[in-house]
Parts: C-alpha cells; structure tokens; sequence
DNA sequence: CATACGATCAACAGATCTATTGATTGATGA
DNA sequence: TCATCAATCAATAGATCTGTTGATCGTATG
C-alpha cells in the first residue's frame, strides 16, 4: 500500500522532530529568538563554522521553525512565528519533569548558583509599577540595542565587575537574559549576591517575555 | 573549554527532538495515548515487527516519554504524562502552520473527506448534554473497551457498512477516532454523508478529551 | 569592472540512525 | 523441568546526519 496520509504528515512533522534534535540547534534558535540575524553573527555566537551554521540553519527553514529575507549582502533569520516558542518550551517542559539527567544538570549547575526561587513575569511586573526595582539586562550589548525589556538597563556580563558601582545602590535587582537555561543572569545574580547586592533571576527570558505581549523597547 | 551547562541540557532536550524524528514513533505515541499496550500489540498495530517496535520503544523511553510496567510476561508501555500530549500538539500546530507539504496533504486528503468544520470538545459537550447526537467510536474493539468518551457507540470503521443500521436513525453522529490525524473517523464521517446521515467529525480524538478532563468509560 | 564580503553549494569522511536477523532472557504453565 | 511466548539484546548493512574544506554565487562598493 502506498503510505496512508497520516504517516506522510508524520513524516513532516518528524522533520520538525530532528530539527529540533541537535543541541546546537537548540542553541542559535535561542539566539534567533533574541532577534533577527545573520548567519555569520549567528555563527560567532554559537561558535560554529560559517558554512556550517548555514547549512543547520537550512535546516530549521526546511522544518518551518524560521524564516529568512535578505538585507544587502545579509540573510536574516528568525522565528517563523511564536508557536515555535511555545513549542520548545513544551520540549523543555518535558524535559524537566521525565528526564533525571535534567534535573541533575539543573540541580548541580543551576541551583548552586541560585537557590532563590526565580521571579515571574507577574511579578516583576507588579513590581516594577512600584519603581523600586531594578531590572538588569546581562546580554551582550547588541542583543540589547536589538531589543530589551522596558526601562532594563545593560550590564554586559563580562563588564558586570567593571560596573558594580551602577547598581550597587538599588534595593533589588532582577537579572535576565536569553531564556530560561542561558547561564548570563545565573552568574549574574552569583557575582551580585556575593557583594551583598539584592538580586533574583527573572524565570524566563526576553523572548518569553515578548510572546507574553509584555513590553519591550530597541536602541 | 567543557560544554557550557546549558549545551548539556539542549543535549538532552535535543534527545527528545530526535525521538520526535520519526514518523514510526509520532504513529506509535498516537496507538500509546489510546491506552497502555504490550509490544506485540503496538507492533500488530504499527505494522513494524517486533524487535523493532521494541527499540523504538526504548528510544521513547530513554527520552522520557514514555514509562512501561512489566505485568505478567507483558510490558505495558504508556505516555509518561499530559505534557507529552501537549508537546505534540506544539509540534502538530507548528507543522500545520509553517509546513506548506502538512498543508497540501491536510488539503489533497483530509478536507477532501470533511468539507465541514468539526466539533470541538466544548460543542460537542454541551450537544450531548441536549441528548440529540450519537457519538460515534470508529476504533477497533479492543481501543474501545480499553477507553472511550462516556456514552460513546464502538463500531470499527471496518463494520460500518453492516452496521449502519444501529445508527441511521440518529439525527446527528459525531465520529471520532485516535487524534486529529487518525483518519478513520475522516472515512467515516464520509461513508455515512453518503448515506444521507448527517455526520461529523470530532476535532481531535479520544487522548486529547481526556487529558482536558471530560468524561470517559472503560469495558 | 574588479574587488570584497556574506552566504551557499558540493563533496567528503566519520558518526549515528534504522530495520533485519538470529540468539538470549524472563515469566508462565503444562 | 521443559516448552512456550513476550520482550530484549547483539550484530549487521544501508541510509542519514554532521562538520570540514574549498569552490561558487549574489550583492554592494571602490
């Protein structure tokens, strides 16, 4: 018999299955979700050969999870849409809760570093209404100029030392950066507890918290 | 440097992805969401011979999607929770969306069987309550007796022809089957159209109705 | 037009995935 | 204990995936 329809849809939607099968995936669609880029400013951020993070990125356009226009000699990528969001946050979710090497890697590497239960999108929010807190983005400083959370300001992690003085006054700082498993706002929070500074980790990261309808800002 | 913690984890949610990546496993999760089963059962149903039914299987459950109990000489395998359904769905909803091949079939097969829109949980809910339509169960008999939706009629897609009697009095049928793919509720809603019964489909199928918590029977 | 640069393509070796085959284990019941 | 049945394991060949290399294409710029 010729395959039924329903397994040539399972075919498709498998394609979408092992294109999200590769860590390294995974990681430049965390990185897309920042905002739109280029393959070789992709390339720099994950680490990987230009050629190569153009073919993986081929690859993810195949399955539907982005897009791709061309500016000038660049070719942008990003999120085909939200649902793509939504989507690996059901993979994380799942992960999370089946996976006991998941909850190893969060328990040792994560908690060690922030033992405080994260802030929600709510309550930053509900927070944020009285101004008494500060909300910090440690993302390099192009993925802030791209896109930030309202009223966030930049500390690039590598200059956080540099910087303390900047906020070393606020009552309460909350960190964030690309996502709920990007290592920024962990060591950030790590760095500023150690001086005594009042800070939390916001649970997820910039693009959550614009799929949310949340504000955001650019420049 | 050692990969970062969070290239450790999308290693592991990247694991997920690949056991997403077949179509053979996408089918065999769908025959699981009916009800725990045995291997050889699942094998029967897939169309895949044992052994590999039975590493398929542990690829599943090595990603943490799916548990399995011994009982007896059987191993029973079942979904490991609802979040498994829900990330399905994500992946159904993405491939719908962004997937011009999911389109073209969904279009070229699917419509071409039911030009209506189908019923959804809600509708058919509050339908059932008003005591005027017959839900229709169009699985085998043994998915039947292990699950349906409560007051759900069981006659296989292959009986429908000889049975139709039992039904061709009711003002309304909605049919339903394994999931919004499975397409023997889709033949079916057709066959009896062209008895003159006035039939529909429901939107998706028995695992989604009960991981939203509505009613169902066994036996 | 020639050059530079971003991106893609083509070809390749090594790793991983898939389905088959036949042997093996585990539990049941004669 | 032996025979049986369900399931898993082990080994294999063929297909697919991954990352590298060097060539090529498309666009902007001097």
């Amino acid at each position: 018999m010729s395959t039924s329809p329903k397994l040539k849809l399972y075919e498709e939607f498998a394609l979408i299955g092992r294109a999200l099968g590769n860590a390294h995936r995974l990681d430049m669609l965390e990185h897309i979700a920042q905002g739109e880029k280029g393959v070789d400013a992709l390339a720099a951020k994950t680490g990987l050969s230009t050629a190569n993070t153009s073919q993986h990125l081929q690859q993810l356009k195949r399955a539907g999870l982005v897009d791709s226009r061309r500016e000038g000699k660049f070719v942008l990528y990003r999120l085909a849409d939200d649902n793509v969001l939504a989507l690996m946050a059901a993979l994380f979710g799942v992960g999370e809760r089946n996976l006991a090497s998941v909850s190893k890697v969060l328990r040792d590497y994560f908690q060690a570093r922030d033992s405080m239960e994260p802030v929600t999108h709510e309550e930053l929010l509900a927070r944020t209404r009285d101004g008494l807190v500060t909300v910090l983005d440690v993302r390099p400083a192009d993925e802030y100029a791209a896109e930030h959370l309202a009223g966030a300001v930049n500390i690039p992690l590598d200059e956080l030392e540099n910087r303390l003085s900047e906020i070393e006054d606020a009552p309460e700082v909350v960190a964030y950066c690309r996502g709920p498993y990007c290592v920024l706002s962990f060591e950030a929070v790590s760095a500023l507890r150690k001086r005594g500074i009042n800070a939390r980790r916001l649970k997820s990261g910039l693009p959550e918290w614009r799929a949310a309808g949340l504000p955001v800002e650019t420049g």
